[in-house]
This record gives C-alpha cells, sequence and structure tokens, in this order.
RNA sequence: GGGGACGUAGUUCAGUUGGUUAGAAUGCUGCCCUGUCACGGCAGAGGUCGCGGGUUCGAGCCCCGUCGUCCCCGCCA
C-alpha cells in the first residue's frame, strides 16, 4: 500500500546533513538508491539531486516504520522522518559527503513504488546506449548525469550574466522561417494555410541576427536552437543550441574580447581559471603547423622538415620537391613494431597523394644525417614518435591545383591536412601513452573545482583561427564556392582581387578551437549592398537568383546597415568538454540516435491521413 | 550513400573445430541476519541466442539478406 504525502515538508535534500546538524528533527523525501536489509536492522540510502543520506530503521525503535522499510525497493519514492545521529566511530563512512550521520527513522512513507528498472541509476557503470535513450528519464538520475547538465546550467547562466552586463540583449528569432537553400539540409515545416509551401527550422539565426544589427539593436545575443538535417557522428546532433552573438561597429578583436570574457566567466563558473587573451593563429599557419583548422595545442604541431634531405634524396624517395615535407612527433609513444606501424596503415589518408615515412631506422640507414637533423628541427626527445609525411612524387600536380600567390594550394593543403589528421589519430590511439589528454580528464575530475578554482590552462587550450580564405575550388564543377555563409566580408585590402584572383582573398572569417574541436565562428559581415552584389557575381550568382534567394535581406541591406559582426558558439559541444563526456548525447537531455531517432518518445512517426491531407502532403515511400 | 564494430537472461558479458541439457556475474523473488554502506548467507525463477532465409544429420557459432545501436567517410560550420 501506497502513503499519501499529505501535509509533508522536506526540511533538508539528501546532500545536505553534516555532524553539526545531530540531533534536529528532519524530513527527507527522495528515491530508494539502496537498501541494506539485516533483518531487524534496515539502510535506506535515499538519493535526490543533491547527494544520499543514509537512513536506519530500528524494528526496536520502531515496528511500522521499519516494516514499510521491508517493502521499499530500489527507486521507490519515499519519506524518511526521524532524527539525526552522528555516527558511532567505527561507522562513519568517509566515502560519502553525508557519511558522518543517518536518519533515525521514526516514519517511513512510501510515496510511490517502481517498476523494476532495466538498470540501476545507482550504478556507476553504464548500460547499453540504446537501453539509456529508451529510458533516458532513469539514465538522467544518475549522479553523473545530473553533474552534466548542472554544468550546462551553469555555464548558460554564466554566458547570460557575462554578456547582459556587457549590454547585449537576448532576443529570440523564429523556429518556422523561411528555407534559404544555402548550407545544410533544412528540416521543413508544412503550411496548413497555403498549400504546397513549407517554413524551414533554422540551421542558425544568421540572417536575423543581421537584421537585429540593421534595426538598431547594437548588441544581440541569444541561446538559440539550430536544427541541421545531416547525419550525426559524436560532436553533432541535428538540434542542437548555439550561444549566438551579434555587435555593430565591432573590429575582429571586439568581438574576440567578449567571447573571451565569456568564455572566462563560464569555466569560472565551473571552478576553472581560463587565461585570457586566446592565441590567435592564421588559417594557413594552423595548416603549416598543425595541418587542421581546429588546433588541438595540448600536442607539438607539425614541423617544416624539408631541409633535411637534399634534391637528390627527394628523389630518391619518390618525394615530391614541390610540396611539403613535415614532421609530426607525438611525446612517450615510444618505438612502434612493424605490427604497430602495420595497424596504423588505415589512419592516414592517401588519397590527395600524400604519403609518410614511419620506418626511422631503415631511413637512418641510407640518410643519417637527415634523421640527426630530423630529431634537432623537431626537438624530439627519446621515446617520441616521429613520422615525415610529404607529397607522393607518383601523383602529379594535377591542372586544377589552385596556385595563388602567398596562399596554401589544394595539394598543399593535401598534405598537410594528411599530416594533420593522421596526428590527431595517432594521438587518440597513444594517450595513455603520451597523456597529454589525461591533463584535461583530471582537472574536469578534481574536486577542487567545487570548493576553489582549478588552473585550467594546460587542460583547456583554446586558440582563434582567423583569416580563412573567402572562397573553397570545387574540383568537380570547377566554381568558386563560398568557404562560409555568403554574407562574410572579405579583408578590405583584398576586395580587388575577387575576380582577378579568388583563392587569393582572405574572409574576416573565424573560429574558436579548443582541444581540437571546433567550438564555434564567426565573421565580420558585409554591410554594404554593392559589395555584397560583388561577392555574389564573384559566385557566379546572378542578380536574378540572388534576388530570389536571398531578395528580402538584400532590401534591408539598402536601409542604413552599419558595419557589423559576430560569432557563434556549440553550447552543446563547450559543456561536452567542461563534462569531459565524449559525446554530446551525455549534455542533452534528450538527445537523437545516429539514425537521428529520439528512442524514448519514439520519434518520428508516421502521422494520419487526415493530418497529412489537411497539410497538402502525400508521402512518396520507396518499395 | 559507403566502410567498420557490436547484437546471447532485466543488465554486463563468456560461449572452444558446427555436436547432445546455452553459462558466469549482477539484478530479481523467497527465507535468514542489529552496523551495513557494491552488506552477508541459503534457496529459486529468469533465454524467440535481434529478425528472416540458406548450408548441414545437426547452427548461438558458417553463408546470404534484413533491422537496431555505436564509430568513421561522404554530408555538415
Amino acid at each position: 500500500m501506497l502513503d499519501f504525502l499529505g501535509t509533508l515538508e522536506r526540511t533538508h535534500t539528501c546532500g545536505e546533513l553534516r555532524a553539526q546538524d545531530a540531533g534536529k528533527s528532519v524530513v527527507l523525501l527522495g528515491w530508494v538508491n539502496r537498501r541494506r536489509d539485516h533483518g531487524n536492522l534496515i539502510f535506506l540510502d535515499l538519493r535526490d539531486r543533491y547527494g544520499i543520506t543514509q537512513v536506519v530503521l530500528d524494528k526496536e525503535l520502531s515496528l511500522a516504520a521499519h516494516a514499510k522499510a521491508e517493502q521499499a525497493r530500489p527507486e521507490y519514492v519515499v519519506a524518511a522522518i526521524g532524527k539525526v545521529r552522528l555516527r558511532g566511530k567505527d561507522v562513519v563512512n568517509p566515502k560519502m559527503e553525508t557519511g558522518e550521520i543517518e536518519v533515525v527513522a521514526s516514519e517511513i512513507r512510501i510515496l510511490n513504488d517502481a517498476k523494476v528498472p532495466p538498470f540501476s541509476p545507482a550504478e556507476e557503470a553504464i548500460s547499453n546506449e540504446e537501453v539509456r535513450l529508451k529510458y533516458r528519464y532513469l539514465d538522467l538520475r544518475r549522479a553523473e548525469m545530473q553533474h552534466n547538465f548542472e554544468v550546462r546550467h551553469k555555464v548558460t547562466m554564466a554566458v547570460r550574466e557575462y554578456l547582459s552586463q556587457q549590454n547585449f540583449l537576448e532576443i529570440e528569432t523564429p523556429f518556422m522561417t523561411r528555407s534559404t537553400p544555402e548550407g545544410a539540409r533544412d528540416y521543413l515545416v508544412p503550411s496548413r494555410v497555403h498549400a504546397g509551401t513549407f517554413y524551414a527550422l533554422p540551421q542558425s539565426p544568421q540572417l536575423f541576427k543581421q537584421i537585429l544589427m540593421i534595426s538598431g539593436f547594437d548588441r544581440y545575443f541569444q541561446v538559440a536552437r539550430c536544427f541541421r538535417d545531416e547525419d550525426l557522428r559524436a560532436d553533432r546532433q541535428p538540434e542542437f543550441t548555439q550561444i549566438d552573438l551579434e555587435m555593430t561597429f565591432p573590429q575582429q578583436e571586439t568581438i574576440f574580447r567578449m567571447v573571451e570574457g565569456f568564455m572566462k566567466a563560464a569555466f569560472a563558473a565551473v571552478g576553472i581559471a581560463l587565461p585570457t587573451p586566446f592565441p590567435q593563429i592564421t588559417y594557413d599557419e594552423a595548416m603549416r603547423q598543425f595541418g587542421i583548422d581546429k588546433p588541438d595545442l595540448r600536442l607539438p604541431g607539425l614541423t617544416d622538415v624539408k631541409e633535411i634531405f637534399s634534391a637528390s634524396d627527394l628523389a630518391t624517395l619518390a618525394i615530391d620537391p614541390a610540396l611539403p615535407v613535415v614532421a609530426l612527433r607525438i611525446p612517450k609513444v615510444g618505438e612502434l613494431s612493424r605490427k604497430e606501424r602495420d595497424d596504423n596503415r588505415p589512419l592516414f589518408d592517401t588519397r590527395k597523394g600524400a604519403k609518410y615515412i614511419d620506418d626511422l631506422k631503415r631511413l637512418e640507414k641510407s640518410f643519417p644525417n637527415a634523421v640527426v637533423k630530423l630529431r634537432e628541427l623537431t626537438k624530439a626527445e627519446e621515446g617520441d614518435l616521429l613520422i615525415i609525411v610529404a607529397g607522393d612524387a607518383a601523383t602529379h600536380i594535377q591542372a586544377s591545383d589552385t596556385k595563388s600567390e602567398g596562399r596554401l594550394s589544394e595539394r598543399e593543403i593535401a598534405v598537410y591536412s594528411a599530416a594533420g589528421n593522421f596526428r590527431v589519430e595517432l594521438a587518440k590511439k597513444y594517450a595513455d601513452r603520451h597523456g597529454a589528454f589525461a591533463v584535461t580528464e583530471q582537472v574536469v575530475a578534481s574536486p577542487d573545482r567545487r570548493t576553489g578554482t582549478v588552473d585550467g590552462s594546460a587542460a583547456f587550450r583554446p586558440i582563434w583561427v582567423t583569416d580563412f580564405p573567402m572562397f573553397e575550388h570545387d574540383p568537380e564543377t570547377g566554381k568558386w564556392m563560398p568557404a562560409h555563409h555568403p554574407f562574410t566580408s572579405p579583408h578590405e585590402e583584398d576586395m580587388d582581387r575577387l575576380t582577378s584572383d579568388p583563392a587569393s582573398v582572405r574572409a574576416r572569417y573565424y573560429d574558436l578551437a579548443m582541444n581540437g574541436l571546433e567550438l564555434g565562428s564567426g565573421s565580420i559581415r558585409i554591410h554594404r549592398q554593392d559589395v555584397q552584389q560583388q561577392i555574389f557575381t564573384a559566385l557566379g550568382m546572378s542578380e536574378q537568383e540572388a534576388k530570389e534567394r536571398f531578395g528580402f535581406f538584400l532590401e534591408a541591406l539598402q536601409y542604413g546597415t552599419p558595419p557589423h559582426g559576430g560569432i557563434a558558439l556549440g553550447l552543446d559541444r563547450l559543456v561536452m568538454i567542461l563534462a569531459g563526456a565524449s559525446s554530446l548525447r551525455e549534455v542533452i537531455a534528450f538527445p537523437k540516435t545516429a539514425k537521428a531517432i529520439d528512442l524514448m518518445v519514439d520519434a518520428p512517426t508516421p502521422v494520419s491521413e487526415q493530418q497529412l491531407r489537411e497539410l497538402h502532403i502525400r508521402p512518396v515511400l520507396k518499395d
């Protein structure tokens, strides 16, 4: 039989009571975490968001309460009414925050029972994700998940607080908006009122926030939900949250200072000191030094080692002399066996004409001096893994390769990114050996974060990546495509090369990366209609076409648009880093599977004929 | 769209070269137990080996297909 709550009110949470509360009469309400039944003596561990407190039932002291506790099972919801008692010296539990006390119950009320759960929220060991997602409410009861969402809340609050202090206004923008054929696939919402037309869920509030600048709001931000109908990854969900902001009259540095400010505040909110300002690197430098546009600074970058080989050496090794020769170094990995090296082969991308040398012993036999110089240049220490990456001479530079004064060509990028991706893969694989990632885990797990502030300078390595190329070359169509959305402003001094040498044009576009993860990106926008038109022209988009796609926006641009710019940061990814999680699903309350299914509510589902008819939709199903 | 890993008790997993009655731990149920805290002891229940087809005297194991979960490429900022 279940009991009524009656007028009972909670006096303390289950994580609150300490030695100095001994003697107090208390009412605890919570879930049965565990029950230890010793016959005439029963221990109930009562759990809520705040912690766990041991409740004792002594048959001799209270027969009725003891009898109730006998019926209690894991995840029952229970009220314990009684007195706080200091535990005897030999039964103090130092592993529990409330371990110095216990509550001697005079009355137990079972407020609700529970089916036997498919897995226990009391266990730390995690069940398989399919089960976790189906029974998400049980999964979310686990201490780890409760902690993740506390982190998420604190980070969000700190960001809101900081931006609000800096005069930013939080303004909401529509979920039901207009489909724009740029970027990702849209999620569509059919209109009932207008047959055959659709709203789209926003991939980001991009155009709205720019229009808010035109509207004179000066500083806008939003904790904004975004929707993209693309295939998922561990760090990609179909709906995700961005800290989206935009401001008028900014220099790039103005935006950096804002973001650094709220990042520092967000980290401080969870007890981590993050030094500012963040370092900066240009896109080209990032590619040269890390082979990737989201460098992980916790490990050494690439080293240019072309000089260690003579021209004839390069020829002997079948290395293309026109392309970069770089070394990657992973500390403390030790010498790899033949088998280990074989196993690593699939991690290297040879598709775009890059190759690598990982057998230094063999190299040393023919080129002893080169290896000596290699060790010098890379500052390698004993036991560091060194691998040389270069262009394969057998793959000839194709006519489509993009050569432009001062910029990296496609094939150069191919070599750098093959090296950069290999570096990342090997770093993941040998994480136990180099220990650079463990530093982050230690800070995340540090208990000192609750009481004070932990130094996060080695564990969290943010970096601004600036001056991305304005255009990307599409080898299939031979056309120049916008590397970002087409409202990104080019550098003013590169404007005259828009059509003559598009590859050389730098965008006023920047990314914030941290620990090898892209946290966010933004840009200084185009505020002049004539410049916008030039960009469309450079992209081969006719005036007519531009009007059809973005007419409303081009119209707005003509009514006194101030210079403006902004950024959007992935809140989920930020929280993921701070929670030490390896998937976004750990920091999103109700996430979707890799096939974009919600296993708990079972969505998506078919809908009734009637609903479809009202929406003027007829499904076309493949057999 | 493509590649890979996995799918056996509620859960986590083992299951030999294809062989007779599919195991362990944990959870669950019952009984016992006054200082446990992952309590302990005894007894017990619990299986469509994801699903469908095939090979075979015989399939959890081999083959084909299919579904689901995860990771990656493509895609996506």
